[in-house]
DNA sequence: GTGGAGTTGTTCAAATTCGAACTATGTGGG
DNA sequence: CCCACATAGTTCGAATTTGAACAACTCCAC
């Protein structure tokens, strides 16, 4: 309590332009998703980890944790895309308690159609900008990042 | 229309890790601020914007830019803000149209309490876990997304 | 000056998000 | 077997955010 370790001005530099910058980015891509194909950003991510995950479906709590969104976020966006017919919800074989979302036939091809959309976005206002030497730093830092943030949420 | 760039292992694993530590940092810094001081994380930097600025005041749009937050978005917000007496809106001189959003006494000191803890965390889960250099390449690097964003916004 | 185009900030409705409370189910110790 | 405790998802209310529509004002060209 004695002194609080303030930021210097590089640190601080850095602070705002991480703050700034990724505001910016989260916008954009919201942006173009919603117009492209009236998908929240949340949504996309959602759809995206159904389709990677093994028989396209995934827990409730696992797909959760996996796109950081609390459980009940989880459950208003996947009431939407149910509603849409993009996601459907599935008894759990071994647990009666859980939920698995499974991606749709529909789905799939609406991820399909969206995806190059927004992956030319994230490249245009991200990857192609950095350096091979730069994208490995930033998945370095934000590897660090997230176990830390993890930890601290314990 | 004929071929996607796709993302590459790489790409992808630091566009992931990008996105997911984010949204991590993001969530456990608005937890920090609402439990310390009852505030969001939007309400945070609107007080510590206008500290910086001369005077402690700043036109609605300029800070809406600095934020990076809708106009909508800044006038609920200053509501909030004005309601509890941290801020006071002022009419601009040199245009009629203009508002002023003002950083009050009180302001000043909520400011001064809660900058400590937000601090902490910053560091904590941010600043303190890079090395000179990649606090280096995170700064150009985010700033390159910055200008990239806001001249695909135009 | 005057008209039209652009800016500024607010209001409004809709969508999304979170945490807390709740229900239902699983699990381990006695 | 049974109870206490932990876990999985949902429901609910409150807060926040956005874009569109709007009213008031500035500014420039004529």
């Amino acid at each position: 309590m004695t002194g609080t370790r303030w930021l210097d001005d590089r640190e601080m530099a850095a602070w705002k332009a991480y703050l700034t910058a990724s505001h910016l980015l989260e916008r954009r891509v919201e942006e173009q998703l919603k117009a492209d194909a009236g998908l929240t950003h949340a949504q996309y991510e959602i759809l995206a980890r159904l389709s990677a995950a093994p028989g396209r479906r995934l827990r409730m709590t696992e797909l959760a944790h996996g796109v950081v969104v609390s459980k009940s976020g989880l459950t208003y966006q996947i009431d939407r895309l149910e509603k849409r017919g993009l996601v459907e919800r599935s008894t759990c074989p071994s647990d009666d308690r859980g939920v698995l979302a499974v991606l749709t036939d529909r789905g799939a091809e609406c991820l399909e159609r969206t995806a190059p959309g927004h992956v030319a976005v994230v490249r245009e206002l991200l990857i192609d900008l950095l350096t091979p030497g730069e994208l490995e730093t930033v998945t370095r830092v934000m590897s660090r990042v997230e176990t830390a943030t993890r930890a601290a949420a314990r």
